[in-house]
Parts: structure tokens; C-alpha cells; sequence
DNA sequence: TCGTGTCAAGATCTT
DNA sequence: AAGATCTTGACACGA
């Protein structure tokens, strides 16, 4: 079975490899000419754009197939001091550009938007402020020429005092979410609230794909194993590949933080479970080292654990 | 040039 | 009820 492997956003390795750039609304309001302020925006957005394009061609040549663009590719873009600004068509091609590259170059790529996303907030301005979040990020996915396919993935959101009801407005709002967002969300189990097999039962009942954190699992289970949970959760992506999102902890101390690189002891127990179904799946390394914390995994299992590699960034299993 | 406080956003924990 | 913390990388400002 085939396993490939991927990091998130930034590349340590690209020259200027940080797709991160922005800029902030203190900054903004000093500019007096609103021509000014979209022409600072455009110029950082445009940036961004030919960074993740650089990052996706050295992805592309170290045969990586996975990768998160950053939420942060549109400086402010949610923000209300940037109403009005077309950024899509401020892109111009290139957002199509990057869209068939991905294509091109056979690349698996998604977006986490950050944890101020909360679809499950019982206030109105807070899930509003969620669907703006979702909206853009799906205007960026529809700029690059994808449908709507599983891209974005969300945890399920805040505790509001009682976890029963705040699972169920979950399951209200996402029931209420347009296709071209619902298609495209993969729930996420969190480090701190809702467990792997919580979110599992929802994406059984919803029929969202989810993607199990096994940092998060170990930081948050009630005893569950990954032996009972994975094929269950390898089959909510039906005919999909499965991902997995994997880290270490930082230290004793900041067990939920992540650390520069990935601890093969914190992944290889999983892979001896997953070895148990024989089923391709991806594995998104979330590390501080980012693509060299990739690399140096893979290299560590091939070394260590006598895995083989196909490919820079795919094993055998 | 370097170090550090601050930054769009919410929820939860601590006092 | 108010303030700190979470988490993160980069901006922005001051020394």
C-alpha cells in the first residue's frame, strides 16, 4: 500500500519560501487613498500567489503530492477593511495558473481554516463571520478550477458549556450549508474537546470524510484505540484516499504544542494499524520544520524502520 | 539591525 | 466580570 506524505504551508528549503506575507489594518487605515490601500493588498496577495506556485514546483520536483496552501494566501480577506476588494480578480490567472499545476502534477492539496471558524457558535455574527471564512476559502479553490471536493478541513468547534447541544447546532449549521461549502468540508478530531471517535460518529452520521489527528488522539481520547477507529474512519471517505494529520509534542510540558520535527515512535504504532487494512492513505506532517521535519520522517522510516521508499515523499507499506 | 510587543477573528481557563 | 492564555508567524515600531 501507498502512503505519501506532505507538509503544510511554508518550505524551509524555497528561498523566500513563506506564502505568509500580510500586512495589518492599523497599516492599512495610515494609507488615506483607497486606491492606495487595494494596491498594497493586491501587491503582498500577488506575492503570496508566486510563492505558493514557486513552493508547488519545488513540491512537484522533491515529488511531494501533498500540500496546505495557506489561509493566509489573501491578506485580510475577511476582514470588513478590505469590503469590496475583488481579489479573485485581482489574481488575475494565476489562481487558475496554480490550480493547473496542481492538476498537472498529479497533487493532492487542501486548507485548514484557522480556529476562529467555529460552525457550531451559538452566535449569530460568530457563524456568520465562519461562513464569510468558508466562503472565501472556497472562492479560492473555485478560482483555481476545482469542484467541490473534500479541501478544508474544520474541527467541530467549541464546547458552549454542553457538548450535546453544541453537536447538535453543529449538525443544524452544517445541514444548512450550501453545496459548494458542505462538499468540500473533512472534519478534524481537536486536542482538547472533541475526541476521534466523537468526531467520528458525527462524520458517520453526516457523511463528511474525516481526517484523524493521531497528536490530537493521544492528547484526547477516553481510551479508545486507533486499532477499533481507523477502519471505520478510512470508510468515510468512501472511494477517497484517507489522510492523516501527524506531530509530536514539543516537551513534557507543551504536550499539546508541536515540536520541529516528527518522533517515528509517535507515528509507527499507526502504521502497524493501518498496515492491518490495506489501503493507500496521506499523511500531513504538522512540525515546525515543515518540509525538512517531512523529509527527515521519511528518511527515518526507510533507515530505522526498513520501510521503502517509491518516491522522495511515498513509502510502501 | 535587532528585539519585542502586537496583530482580524473566539473560547475557555484563571483570578 | 475582567483579564490571561491558547497559538502562530510576521509586521511594526523603538532602541
Amino acid at each position: 500500500m501507498r502512503v505519501r506524505f506532505g507538509y503544510v504551508a511554508i518550505s524551509l528549503a524555497v528561498p523566500e519560501g513563506s506564502p505568509n506575507k500580510t500586512t495589518t489594518a492599523k497599516a492599512l487605515e495610515s494609507i488615506k487613498e483607497p486606491i492606495d490601500r487595494i494596491s498594497r493588498l493586491r501587491r503582498i496577495m500577488l506575492e503570496n500567489l508566486d510563492t505558493t506556485l514557486r513552493i508547488l514546483k519545488y513540491n512537484s520536483a522533491h515529488e511531494i503530492h501533498l500540500y496546505r496552501v495557506t489561509s493566509k494566501t489573501v491578506p485580510l480577506a475577511t476582514h470588513p477593511i478590505v469590503d469590496g476588494w475583488d481579489y479573485i480578480a485581482d489574481g488575475g490567472s494565476k489562481w487558475r495558473e496554480i490550480g493547473d499545476y496542481i492538476r498537472t502534477n498529479d497533487m493532492r492539496v487542501s486548507a485548514h481554516p484557522d480556529h476562529f471558524t467555529l460552525l457550531n457558535s451559538p452566535k449569530p455574527e460568530v457563524l456568520a463571520a465562519s461562513l464569510t471564512d468558508l466562503d472565501y476559502h472556497a472562492r479560492i479553490f473555485e478560482s483555481m478550477g476545482f469542484e467541490a471536493f473534500p479541501s478544508l478541513v474544520m474541527h467541530v468547534g467549541g464546547l458552549y458549556k454542553e457538548k450535546s447541544t453544541a453537536l447538535m447546532r453543529f449538525r443544524e449549521h452544517f445541514a444548512r450549508l450550501p453545496d459548494r461549502l458542505r462538499l468540500r468540508v473533512m472534519l478534524e478530531n481537536d486536542d482538547k474537546m472533541y475526541t476521534a471517535a466523537e468526531v467520528l460518529s458525527l462524520c458517520e452520521e453526516l457523511g463528511c470524510p474525516m481526517v484523524l489527528d493521531i497528536h490530537h488522539h493521544r492528547c484526547n481520547n477516553k481510551g479508545e484505540s486507533l486499532q477499533d477507529l481507523w477502519p471505520r474512519i478510512a470508510a468515510t471517505w468512501s472511494g477517497g484516499i484517507p489522510k492523516i494529520h501527524v506531530s509530536s509534542s514539543k516537551n513534557e510540558k507543551d504536550v499539546r504544542a508541536h515540536a520541529d520535527y516528527v518522533d517515528l515512535k509517535d507515528v509507527f504504532p499507526f502504521l502497524k494499524v493501518a498496515r492491518e487494512i490495506n489501503r493507500d492513505f496521506d499523511i500531513m506532517v504538522e512540525a515546525k520544520q515543515k518540509d525538512m521535519a517531512m523529509f527527515q520522517l521519511v528518511e527515518d522510516l526507510t533507515l530505522e524502520a526498513g520501510i521503502s521508499r517509491t518516491e522522495q515523499a511515498t513509502i510502501e507499506l
